[in-house]
DNA sequence: GCAAATTTGTTCGTATGTATT
DNA sequence: CAATACATACGAACAAATTTG
């Protein structure tokens, strides 16, 4: 056996869908057809599927059968600004469009003729995990504040966010705002350089990508055999310290990253095309 | 039952892990031996196994048995030259890390103290799929010619990447190398500057995420439920046309991506520690 | 609106193959 | 070589969601 069966199953059943002979949209036989046209038991048949989630090519909805993925149009996530040919970037201005509250993020995406809503936001005060801690530069379970908002575009859950500030933010009486669990209109980097004169003049994207644990199952609608990205975003202030941490999760199958270097023309008219 | 048992006995095992009663290395216990502790049979023990796997806490060595994975020190690639702070970044270098043959690969790594290897060029001429041919801009299925390429740290397989340029720059007959199996040791920008005087004065770089396709599982040796970060790198001439397009594919558990924007501190001593 | 049929989801049991120790 | 442990594959039963009549 020089592939395991529901892997050559899984390969004929791609075959069929990349050659367009199963559109998109299209539902697959059933499982107990598949069974009999491939002489396989049904659980070999949904192992062989499994593989097909876990591409993309098709999703199961119980009780209504398998389809082909009809592909999502997918947000575009710019993580640089793009310079404008010709001139000069020496002015790079910082959009920072991770920025939770949501006020760039809604701009952003209302840009693209979408809807774009966000949940209320949610403030609480936790230890922080080790990934946030050494990314602040702070020992691990030291207690952090955490911003979390959900985001949706055209009525889908979209992406996850929290943000984390160190506590001293706080604790030291001048940015008591970041504790309320209200929008902060203007943006929290502008409250934070105008309440504590510590002002971002760069940030660090660190991408990676996983499957979902659970909670984001349960949000996004998604299996467990599909792929998350995970989007840190270090923001630094003049003297090249960190002063937040934001982490985004977004579901890999509506999401996608952009980043440019040098002069690189205006990519609109191959979003809707790509893939 | 409000949650699957086998997700249940997986969220169970992610707490003893996470909080270090499992350690990195650990063996956990047997499927046999779980089949009794949570009185459940072998099958749904293998599910919950899966589930973790997913979420890359474990990994499983037939015939040895179920680790707590050690987490491999990940390769980080900076996707964005950083600006040196201070100095105006209107003269913003190229530095096309993710440019075939190697060249910059291979000092890239090699600073980082790691050891780096390259696999031989492979190179054909093929139809472009549909991901390419839009990038290119041109017609899906016209021929292209794909110079590929396997990349290894510290002996173990780390990423592939194939380029893709159209067919013209060899049937014009000004740049034949490029079907040559051979490095070009000066780097195909740099060739194809001197042999078209076509420089690329950009690139934008297009990331996603999915599970692994059969090749990709063999090659990187990973099972289904790792996760693979795909990086679509679209090269751009003066004319803002597009002149090459290289696809790399990173497994996510032994890479990440950085993105700086603004003026960022050195990342080095962060990189240790992170996650 | 309701009941039946259909379809996927979960769980069990069992057997055999293959890789490692 | 033998024992151990994971990988694949089969069959069966019931649950849950959806569609259909």
């Amino acid at each position: 056996m020089a592939q395991p069966l529901y892997q050559q199953i899984a390969d004929d059943l791609c075959k069929r869908i990349e050659s367009g002979s199963l559109g998109p949209g299209q539902q697959l036989p059933t499982e107990l057809e598949l069974r009999d046209t491939y002489n396989a038991s049904r659980n070999t048949i949904r192992d062989a599927i499994k593989r097909l989630m876990s591409l993309g090519l098709v999703e199961t909805r119980p009780g209504a059968g398998t389809y082909v993925t009809e592909r999502i149009d997918p947000f575009v996530t710019v993580l640089t600004t793009p310079p404008v040919i010709g001139s000069p970037n020496s002015d790079f201005a910082i959009d920072d469009s991770a920025d939770p509250e949501g006020a760039s993020y809604l701009s952003m995406v209302g840009k693209s003729h979408r809807k774009a809503a966000c949940s209320p936001v949610r403030v609480e005060v936790r230890p922080a995990p080790k990934s946030i801690a050494s990314r602040l530069r702070i020992p691990s379970g030291a207690p952090v504040v955490a911003r979390h908002q959900e985001r949706y575009i055209d009525d889908s859950p979209w992406s996850v966010q929290t943000t984390f500030y160190p506590m001293e933010f706080v604790t030291s009486g001048l940015a008591p705002r970041l504790l309320m669990a209200d929008d902060i209109p203007e943006g929290t980097v502008r409250y934070l350089e105008d309440a504590l004169g510590c002002r971002q003049v760069g940030y660090r994207d660190w991408i990676t990508a996983r499957g979902p644990d659970s909670s984001e199952q349960q949000f996004f609608g998604i299996g467990h055999d599909c792929v998350v990205l995970e989007l840190f975003r270090t923001g630094f202030d003049e003297g090249g310290s960190p002063m937040r941490v934001t982490v985004t999760v977004y579901p890999a199958d509506r999401n996608q990253f952009i980043v440019n270097s040098g002069e690189v023309p205006s990519p609109s008219f191959e979003q809707d095309e790509s893939i």
